[in-house]
DNA sequence: AATAAAGTACGATAAAAGTCGTATCCAAAC
DNA sequence: GTTTGGATACGACTTTTATCGTACTTTATT
């Protein structure tokens, strides 16, 4: 491994949705998503929101009269590592990614995330600066909370602190698996490994879609490489007929093979 | 890298004592160790664990009810990965470690435990199987608390509520810190990284003490790594003057060169 | 239509990390 | 005092991952 200076890659990933969202979903292996960003009618933008579903009309009362909305555009920086941690953050529209950054430039992405997660809370609890830099990978909508509104809140509603907690756990359960990952398989397999946990079922077929910002340079920075080895690795399992990468999206052709090259 | 089969290191880990433990130490960087195992006078048991340090009487005595005390020797394992999680454990004496391993048994460290801390709850609170295995490496004296009574406990008790939650955000801090880690540095960075997070000042002398579990193999378990290359990193290190490697502790020399050496 | 810019492809090369065989050291057990 | 098993040392070698230069493709811009 020789480590100097990967490139920073401001605008845009990849694949791949990380954090299963709150509720639903937590079944791992390929599957159908349920959609976040389909409104339902007759709820508050809360209750939409599956990190705060199921929660009594009081408490989403009260965090909706402590919440500011705001914008910001593909690219922006939302908060940078370092920054004192004064504001929780739930994102109603748009990706972000939360990624740590070395002084040589080089960056690991820690989380993708999608409408209805919150971010910025950990450091919120625990009183420390953010860990991690988020961007916005699109045009983002948020609402941002004042870190002790949310704290008196959750010390108010033991449903809060409970859904709070919950969501706590996931997170370390996902850094687990990316820790497994990171330090017990190669790059191929992980990227195998990586499209299987991300893929949805299109037309009969599984499928893990690209947006825009999802470049071969963002997938990398996902599973914590470089542009040139992913690259290689995706045309590796092209070749075996295992894959077929297309512009809107990465076709798995052979789960089963995938899933034995994912380990 | 080529991957397969590294060996399974079943009694002992590392240099590596890892989460800071709940309450006080929260800053980072070298320093002395207040010591969690000696026993403070007039205080109950849970009271002198830094976790819970801080919480009225009747949370206590609720938990303390609660929680039924076992023992495991050395080398035993506690649980599996994949077990039901259906309880949850506080640690009273000895150090136990969280690890991963994958089939080939490859293994990689999730964390070095020691007394004070809480482990088998996240588990618990999003309901799957435990995550890690969790082995004694030594002695070892444990409070068992079954799952539904702990949920009960932190749906009665805000403040208990609030103590785990800072707790789960301190474990994803290191999780970010152990991904950053395996993904930008080097072997070498890390260990030397490492080394002076868990440093201890000792007569004048920054040291890193070893127990008799705490082999090379185990450190390199903790390092995401194996033991031959761990040891040419400490020989290389050593060979600059930087550190010492004795039986009972590592000796830092030079710790700004380390810091060097750390990224 | 020409140009620019971002994204991707690929071969050549280097470096880090992992593997293996063997040798040595050391402490506990007999 | 030997024996034995665990722990460590080390050289030779392989594999994986990273780097670099260059060239090609596609989309957006002018």
């Amino acid at each position: 491994m020789k480590m100097a200076g990967r490139t920073i890659a401001f605008r845009s990933p990849c694949i791949i949705g990380i954090y299963r969202p709150a509720g639903q979903l937590s079944q791992s292996g390929p599957g159908t998503r349920t959609g976040y960003s389909v409104p339902k009618p007759n709820l508050t933008p809360l209750q939409q929101i599956a990190y705060f579903a199921g929660l009594p009309e009081p408490v989403l009362a009260d965090l909706e009269q402590a919440a500011v909305k705001r914008h910001f555009e593909a690219g922006q920086v939302i908060y940078l590592e370092g920054d004192p941690s004064d504001r929780v953050f739930i994102l109603e529209a748009g990706w972000v990614k939360a990624a740590r950054m070395s002084r040589e430039g080089r960056e690991q992405a820690l989380a993708f995330m999608r409408p209805g997660e919150i971010f910025g809370d950990i450091a919120v609890f625990i009183e420390q600066p953010y860990p991690a830099t988020v961007t916005a990978l699109e045009p983002v909508e948020v609402w941002v909370i004042p870190a002790k509104d949310f704290l008196v809140l959750i010390n108010r509603h033991p449903e809060l602190a409970l859904a709070v907690i919950r969501r706590l756990g996931r997170r370390v359960m996902y850094f687990i698996g990316l820790v497994e990952d990171l330090s017990l398989r190669s790059v191929e397999a992980r990227l195998a490994h990586t499209l299987l946990r991300n893929a949805e079922l299109h037309e009969g077929r599984l499928v893990v879609p690209r947006r825009d910002w999802t470049t071969f340079d963002e997938m990398a920075v996902r599973l914590g490489t470089v542009r040139d080895v992913l690259s290689r690795a995706l045309k590796t399992l092209e070749a075996e007929g295992l894959l077929r990468v297309g512009k809107q999206a990465i076709v798995l052709l052979d789960p089963d093979g995938l899933a034995r090259r994912g380990d």
